[in-house]
DNA sequence: CACATTAGTAGCGAGTCGAAACTATTGCAA
DNA sequence: TTGCAATAGTTTCGACTCGCTACTAATGTG
């Protein structure tokens, strides 16, 4: 087995155990991992859309989940008024204690020395961007690390959209984010 | 964002484009991964048992995947003689093929550089035998690093099973494997 | 103003998934 | 040895995922 095999291994084996985990509370893991995606990213990419982009999936797909996630109470849509055809979903407060909740992945990764967890954290990255390339697919970075990011504004102002962003916003997933 | 959640969420999104992206040759990603199971695990450890315990799921739902794959003609199922009750399932030349296939995870990790491999698959690694210690699962390791290895023949023997190995056999995963 | 594009949905068929109930075989202990 | 418990695999159920195709409504663009 070569040692490109082994990474992959480890990384499917490693998620499965995640998902086999994750499915307490009435929710299976693509709906846990849709409340976390809402969760991280900006006001401008919580659609559904951007969802099935960043999680690669399909439009029709995200559509059902997120309905279903509504229908259980832990996200609500917000209907667009500038653009009609366009929604935005948020997290309600019980959503937001599920996502709060730690899986037995991080768990595990909290158990490891973390000078390794920093190596790691920087291989994976690097494995991604690779992966995100190959598939044609876009980043969905932090806004922060954007190049559309700017400092004119005390807590950060975006080059892009024009406008000013508050610090939590800087730090979350942006459907627009081009690395530096 | 800690660093804890940035590699958990490194790990399963990267596990989500490699599923999203493995869907071809008429297969979904539960059953490419159960194809691949069967293609590393040694002829002990091929059940349906087995696989679920390494897949973190159900017997009942590996029932499923495993029959869905003999009717598409991946595996071959073939009957214990001594264990009436247990089967035993391999892939078949056409499964073979298919699982010989470089997803596209595959591919982004060759493209890092080798050094980074070397750390990332130490630090995953360390990470899987905690997540396992947690969730009570066995460790499903390769046979050559097991503490029932024996170098007393040429190629390994099996000090639990009793019996001499093949050099293909000392590389594939058993079920009985306990790290050294 | 016509036409292409984009955002979101609905329905289909195959399949996953946990859970629970069930059959057949094997192991073990009194 | 007989009687039960444990084990291996299966079946069925209901909710859901997923790719796909076909659809509506709103928004761009030439």
């Amino acid at each position: 087995m070569t040692q490109t095999k082994n990474i992959k291994d480890l990384i499917t084996r490693l998620a499965r155990i995640e998902a086999g985990a994750s499915w307490g509370d009435d929710l299976n893991p693509a709906q846990r991992m849709t409340l976390e995606y809402l969760n991280n990213a900006n006001r401008f990419s919580r659609s559904p859309s951007h969802a099935a982009a960043y999680l690669g999936t399909t439009r029709g797909t995200i559509t059902q989940t997120l309905k279903s996630l509504a229908r259980k109470g832990y996200v609500a849509e917000e209907r667009s008024e500038s653009d009609k055809r366009s929604i935005s979903y948020s997290l309600t407060n019980t959503g937001q204690k599920i996502v709060n909740q730690q899986g037995i992945l991080e768990r595990a990764i909290e158990k490891t020395p973390s000078m390794l967890r920093a190596e790691i954290d920087a291989g994976l990255r690097d494995i991604l961007s690779q992966a995100l390339q190959l598939n044609g697919q876009k980043a969905f970075g932090i806004c922060k690390y954007c190049r559309h990011f700017e400092t004119t504004t005390a807590d950060g102002y975006c080059g892009l959209l024009s406008l000013a962003l508050t610090p939590t916003e800087a730090l979350q997933i942006c459907h627009e984010q081009e690395p530096t």
